[in-house]
DNA sequence: TATTAACATGTAATTAATTACATGTTTTTG
DNA sequence: CAAAAACATGTAATTAATTACATGTTAATA
């Protein structure tokens, strides 16, 4: 997909909270972000390169043991301004590609054999889906305080047990 | 996005109804399908010639005009069998890149200034998204047995519907 | 009948994303 | 202390997808 480049808004917001590595933000899309984006280190890397050329970003390298040397992601102000003016303008809704729906279009007869097998595989999906996430939810929002400290991430979380609640939901329907 | 090459099977399932041009195809992503996929005719022609290749389907050439030959594309054995074969396999949930989620997560505040714009922004595109889905099962399911016929459509209109529904609901809840 | 819109089919250039290749360091644990 | 796991940083090859370029036909309409 030849999208927007929305990877450089999420890495000038992760570098917006603090300073982190490459190495750092790829982390970040196997925890927290992982839960509605993905990234890999090899997209990453090059990235942090292209925004560093273009100002958005610099870098400084942090003695971290005897022989390695780590290299710290800081967003600039033009960065920042950039991020900023990306939350500013709206919104697009990618029409989430989900292979279950894609397949399910093409299923004409209620009676199809096809039906119940892959059905049942969905909810199970779906199932183990919410539970992480309801566990996510304990985790990393176990009081109030967090809940006010990291709203957005709170928002989101909450708004992915709902659609995953949902989508259960709808699967009983149509079953 | 270099993913799994779901729009050959997308292309293979639009064959598997009857024969279609490759403007046919281009076209279906405008209507039904483009509820959920999308695709470009720059990459529904290439693709046609390589499952052609492929022999996943093959082409009849048809006199349409004094100077006009359409090409009318035909699945094989082959191509309904591979068509069969990705129906029968696990579907992944590829997460929706919802732009507006990733703003939120960056959102630590409940008194963002930008939250309220942001909001309702969002209200208003994913109302007018409803009404169009709602038209849309008007338009095209309005006795059961359109229902009947295509089932699987209507499952997939249900659901558009009902996820937008639980979006404003959740919309709501955030203000 | 001239113009415009829709039909119809491609390619080229670029960007985005995945998978695989490649290498080395540091910490943990058995 | 040896091995494994996790940390850390890149590049290369390939595939997927968008935007732009390019050309011609046919039907509708003004």
């Amino acid at each position: 997909m030849a999208q927007k480049n929305r990877l450089q808004f999420i890495i000038l917001g992760l570098l917006n909270i603090e300073s982190k590595t490459g190495y750092d933000l790829t982390k970040a899309f196997d925890s927290d972000i992982g839960e509605f984006w993905t990234a890999n280190h090899s997209q990453i890397y090059p990235l942090l390169k292209k925004m560093e050329k273009d100002q958005l970003i610099t870098h400084h390298e942090e003695q971290a043991g005897p022989k390695l040397v780590k290299k710290s992601y800081d967003i600039t102000t033009a960065g920042k301004a950039a991020f900023q003016e990306w939350l500013k303008e709206p919104s697009e809704a990618d029409n989430s590609h989900d292979e279950f729906i894609l397949k399910l279009y093409f299923i004409d007869s209620k009676n199809s054999p096809l039906l119940p097998e892959m059905i049942n595989e969905q909810k199970q999906a779906r199932a183990e889906k919410l539970n992480h996430l309801k566990q996510q939810l304990k985790d990393k929002f176990p009081t109030e305080k967090e809940k006010q400290q990291q709203n957005g991430h709170y928002n989101v979380l909450k708004h992915a047990i709902q659609r995953e609640t949902d989508y259960l939901k709808w699967l009983d329907e149509i079953n």
